[in-house]
Formats: C-alpha cells, sequence, structure tokens
DNA sequence: AGTGAAGACTTCAGAACTAAAGTTTGAAGA
DNA sequence: TCTTCAAACTTTAGTTCTGAAGTCTTCACT
C-alpha cells in the first residue's frame, strides 16, 4: 500500500493542536477563527470550481463573465480596466480575451470614437453562463447556510463586515492591483 | 487622465447591489456573508504574502515550511506526501524543493533503508523562517480580531465550525486531492 | 503641420504550474 | 532466479501567468 500515514489532510481541532506544539504563545481561539475561515473559503472554491466547470468554463473566464455583468449594462469594458479589476497584468487579459473570444463569451473590437482603446463586449452566451453559474451558486449557498437562523445570518454578516473594514481600513492597497472578485 | 471610471474596486454594498440588479433571485443576506468572507479571506492572504515577502520567502515556500513543521519532529516528509498535502502534482513538488533545496531551507536524501523514497528535512534555517513568519502572522491576527469581545470570538469561532461541518459533509473531497493549508 | 510624449494594448521571454511519459527501485509469483 | 508489476520520483511538453519591450494612436506644444 505505501500510503505513508498522516498524509490525509488533519481535522481543525488536530491542526490547532499542532500548531500550539510548535508555537507556544498562539491563541487557540484566534486560530480557531482564522483557520476555519481559511478552510472554508478554500472549500466553497473548490464547490465554485466544480460548477463552473460543470458548465464548461474555467474559473478564470468566471471571473471575467463576473466582472463584465457588475460593470452593468452595456456590459462593456477595455482589457486594461479589466485587468486591473481581477488583478492580473494586461498581458495575462489580452490572452484570456482571445480564449473567450473563441469560445463566443465575449466579442472584441476597437472603439472607433477612439481607436487606441479596445472594448470587450459580454455575448448573450456569455451572459446566459453567467446566469447558469449564478443559479448554481445560490443553490450551494442557501444550502451552506440552512442551518443558520436568520438572527445568526445577521449577526455573521456584520461581524464579517467589521473585521473587512478593520483590514481594508490596515492596509491601503496590495501594490495598487485589486485582487480577484468575489 | 483616461483613467476610466468604475474601475477602482466597488465597495461591498455596491457589489451587493449590482448582483441584485443582475440577478433578481438573490438573497442578499446569504451574498452578503459569502462575499465578506470571500472578501475578507483575500484581503488577509495579501497580507500574509506581504509578511512571507519581507522575510524573503514566497508563499509557495512558506506552505512547504507549514507542512513540514505541522508533520511534527523530526520534520521529515517525501516529496508525495507533500504534494498530495499541498493539492500539487508531485512533478511541481520536485520542482518547488529544489528551489528550496539551493536556498537551504530543506535538505533533499535518498531513504537509504528504501531507496525508492526521498526524504525531505527542515534545515534550522527553515525552521527559524517558519516562527518569524508565524510571529509575524499571529500579530496581525491579534490586531485584525481586535475589535471582537471573547463571546463573539466564541460565537464567529462556533458558526464558522459548524458552516464547516457541513461543507465538508456535502463535499467528500475534491477530486481525492486536498487543497493548500490554512 | 511636425515633433515629442504619454497611453492602451500586444508581443516576447522566462517562471511555475499540470498531465503524461519515463526511470529507478522494491516486491511477488512462475 | 527471472520476470513482471507497482510505487516513487523525475523529466518532458504544453498552459497560463508576470515583467519588460514593442507598436500604434492620440494629444500637446512649437
Amino acid at each position: 500500500m505505501a500510503e505513508t500515514p498522516g498524509v490525509t489532510e488533519p481535522t481543525l481541532e488536530e491542526q490547532i493542536a499542532a500548531y500550539q506544539r510548535e508555537f507556544q504563545d498562539l491563541d487557540p481561539q484566534v486560530e480557531k477563527i482564522v483557520s476555519a475561515l481559511s478552510r472554508l473559503n478554500r472549500r466553497m472554491n473548490v464547490a465554485y470550481g466544480r460548477q463552473t466547470s460543470a458548465l464548461g468554463i474555467s474559473n478564470a473566464e468566471w471571473e471575467v463573465l463576473k466582472a463584465l455583468v457588475l460593470s452593468g449594462a452595456p456590459y462593456r469594458m477595455g482589457p486594461g480596466d479589466l485587468a486591473k479589476r481581477l488583478g492580473l497584468t494586461p498581458a495575462a487579459m489580452t490572452h484570456r480575451i482571445d480564449r473567450m473570444v473563441t469560445e463566443g463569451l465575449v466579442t472584441r473590437e476597437r472603439d472607433e470614437s477612439n481607436r487606441v482603446r479596445v472594448i470587450v463586449e459580454l455575448t448573450a452566451e456569455g451572459r446566459e453562463k453567467w446566469l447558469e453559474a449564478m443559479r448554481l451558486a445560490t443553490v450551494f449557498e442557501e444550502d451552506l447556510l440552512q442551518d443558520l437562523s436568520p438572527e445568526e445570518r445577521t449577526a455573521l454578516g456584520e461581524v464579517l463586515t467589521r473585521l473587512l473594514r478593520r483590514v481594508e481600513h490596515a492596509q491601503p492597497d496590495a501594490g495598487g492591483r485589486l485582487a480577484d472578485l468575489d
């Protein structure tokens, strides 16, 4: 078998115990929150990734669709703006758009009023893909929070936004570049 | 100026409003929790990334150090086990270890009792790097949670682990491969 | 007009990854 | 013993990213 024991991911409790063993001045309560947050987020991303790949699009493509939809009708943005919004270099954006154009998710054309600029526009198919992904995502999210009462949901949302404000206040912005979309 | 307006990241509230505008059957309370969770996690990762790069190590290297330390003394693992633990292919692990060996963070040697296996072992310098990173991380984490009372911390930890259990129960495991460390 | 400079995007070279094929070692059965 | 198979790791080919150089358009100043 040769499956070395201990390779399977430890439970949250095991992991916190390991942290305490190796690093004495650790507040287990803090570590529990931080580790649970990180782990929960990862699991959710795995779930989203499965859903989008079931729709035949990659996570990278989903992010672009999201940015375009959230920009509002007529669902147009320039490659440079998209790059800033997604936290990518313009070079990476060029290639991503290449792929998405060939798949029919977006169109690319020059802005005739200012021929330096390029306009990336969502196609009807791209918009439909986003809607399908959202339908799947909302089902998953509602299922995830199913055990939480309305009061617990309110409290959780409030605490998380409080933490978020604190982080955002502490860190002006990561090198001027924005990170991935929610 | 040519800085197209609307490129800066929207606030959480603006983003939720955009979601509601584009997708009617959305529970804003659910979306608030999910978006805050995701955004908070991202901001935290940016902070960790700055701290580790200030220590002269990459995030990738930090993950390897973490896995080795948490495995406990004598801080040894095989490349294959490390790859599973970090959610990488064995090929990627080979290259990562190459880099870390040249930087003196780990050593690589054949297992003499079973020459198919390779042993990656943390060096004293690698362990020290991990400890420094942990010292920075705990300061940041304590600062982050500063406004939360002990009761709120307990409640938050409890709710998050409850959600975590729910996700883990729902999804057996992502294709048999483990994701990144917390 | 004519030149210079800045902006927006693309192209190119290099880094880190994945998937799949290749190599070496150990173990099990003919 | 010899053969065959499986396991563990490495190597190779191809993808997607970053950083830097390159191209094309526009604007400002002379």
